[in-house]
DNA sequence: CGGGTTCGATACCGCGTCGTCATCAGCGTG
DNA sequence: CACGCTGATGACGACGCGGTATCGAACCCG
């Protein structure tokens, strides 16, 4: 059973007229007569009846027609739906975040793709490095966004945001007094650090800081991530260096201080598959330039 | 959007191997994968990510995969359906039929081509000779069952049964105590006729007896139909001839016996138009035909 | 009742598309 | 590095579709 047929079955159907009906089709009267005859006798049934000047439609050809409209719908509406798709304008994109980018500039990405592709359903979830990476790879997710970024030969890796350090210390702290610390004069307070695998590590890099800045800390202290560091200075453990965005979400018993002395900052990604050619992905980079270009000008 | 490529697409989708697919719709494999690239440039959509070896679905190829196998199966049902309707096992049969053929062969037949034709729809309907012949012209239906026949160049007229003409007497009648009637004794009786209209009319066939036997009823009334002209008779009224068949409905009051004379008989027949093809239509008469003979060798 | 008109069917032809075989190109693997 | 596997590409023959011309039947109308 062709489609071609159905078509022209639909319209012979619906005008009742061969002639008619093939110039609705933009093509000759005989092809049309044929075709009608080979669909009847691929079926074994006829669909109309000729024996008057004025056709009719068989009791089967009456219930092809409906079947045959339905069908042709379907097929219309799936055209435009994977249309649709194909473009990005419909579907699912699976974003995975690291708990730091909750602040700052990803809630404004996912809001401005939210608004220009809301037909897109966007799965969110929170991971961290290696989670992102593994979960990327294995194409259980379509970006990461990581803090600095991942790095792999199937993967591509495009930058996001580059924003300074800054320390986070007890509200009741004397370094507050000062207006500007230097990060060397607090080689005796107790740093709050984070884990060190997988290598390079934030660990590594907020070291590598301090032996920049000619010390090692001596107290250090290990927390999973900024917001266990954050509760732990909160609790006067000791003192953190963070991502300033993170600064965004007060918490009772911080402070927040810029530092002076070497401040490299940190980075947050974007990482997808090299092979991963999925229109949705290509709209959610191009979202998020504009995003921080437009945060940027302000 | 080609039908071809629609299957062709499915064993793609569904073997995730060109080779494969390709040998399961026993075609080889380069035109396959023309084809499949045909579809996409049609839809202007990638359908399948081919940049690993083991290839795979992209979104809109996950989509188009349910879609086109609802389509394709819809197609295969359909076509299922129309098939058996077009062999006349499934679908609607209009029939018309005399109050008179309620007794007799008619239930029969109905119930013969009921139990043969489980899933056909029988629309039935009681109408006399002109709205018969007026419907079946229209096509409003396909067979009428008339007495004795429909008279149309449209029409074609096909045998049920002849039967022959009984007495119907009051169970009071004196007639009763003779074993043997001769038609021509009754002259003096009161005949139950029917409507004059349309000619040649039942009742014309009865007076056309009556002549033949040498006599012309005295004294005549009219009724509408057999079942008032039983009741005219079982209330004493006068005598009736009827078609044998009436006589197995039971009526107090009312006794029948056959009579001597000149009995040509009524016949009861299936009429449908000329050029209406419909299996059904054939079905019906094939039944009736069976019916018929298999009543006729009891 | 016969000629003209209308409408679907048939005959034949040219072209596009499909399927085949042969071959290429990329990637993974021993 | 060579080989094998897999999908893409090229060239070619065959079939099917649509086009024009024409037929045949039914209907209309004077």
């Amino acid at each position: 059973m062709d489609l071609r047929r159905l078509v022209y079955f639909v319209a012979v159907a619906e005008e009742l007229h061969f002639g008619r009906a093939a110039s609705r089709l933009a093509i000759a009267q005989p092809p049309l007569s044929r075709q009608i005859a080979q669909l009847e006798s691929d079926l074994g049934v006829m669909l109309i009846d000729r024996s008057r000047s004025q056709i009719r439609l068989t009791q089967a050809g009456s219930v092809l027609l409906e079947r045959a409209r339905d069908v042709l719908e379907r097929l219309d509406r799936t055209h435009r739906e994977i249309k649709r798709i194909g473009e990005g304008f419909s579907g699912h994109l699976r974003v995975a975040f690291v708990g730091s980018a909750t602040y700052g500039v990803l809630p404004n990405v996912i809001k401005a793709f939210r608004s220009a592709y809301p037909d897109v359903e966007l799965a969110l979830s929170a991971m961290n490095n290696a989670e992102q990476k593994r979960a990327v790879i294995q194409r259980e997710i379509d970006i990461a966004v990581a803090r600095p970024s991942l790095e792999d030969e199937e993967l591509k890796s495009e930058p996001l945001l580059q924003e300074p350090l800054i320390l986070a210390l007890s509200d009741t702290s004397p370094l507050l007094e000062r207006q500007v610390t230097r990060l060397a004069a607090l080689k005796a307070e107790t740093f709050v650090l984070y884990p060190r695998k997988p290598r390079p590590s934030f660990a590594d890099h907020i070291l590598n800081i301090c032996l920049e800045e000619g010390f090692i800390p001596k107290s250090q202290v290990l927390a999973q991530d900024y917001q266990t560091a954050i509760s732990l200075v909160s609790v006067g453990v000791g003192i953190a260096l963070v991502p300033k965005s993170v600064s965004q979400a007060e918490r009772p018993g911080v402070a927040y201080r810029a530092y002076e002395g070497h401040n490299p900052g940190t980075a947050l990604s974007l990482n997808y598959r090299r092979d991963n050619r999925m229109p949705h992905l290509f709209n959610f980079l191009k979202i998020a330039q504009d995003v921080m270009r437009r945060q940027r000008k302000q």
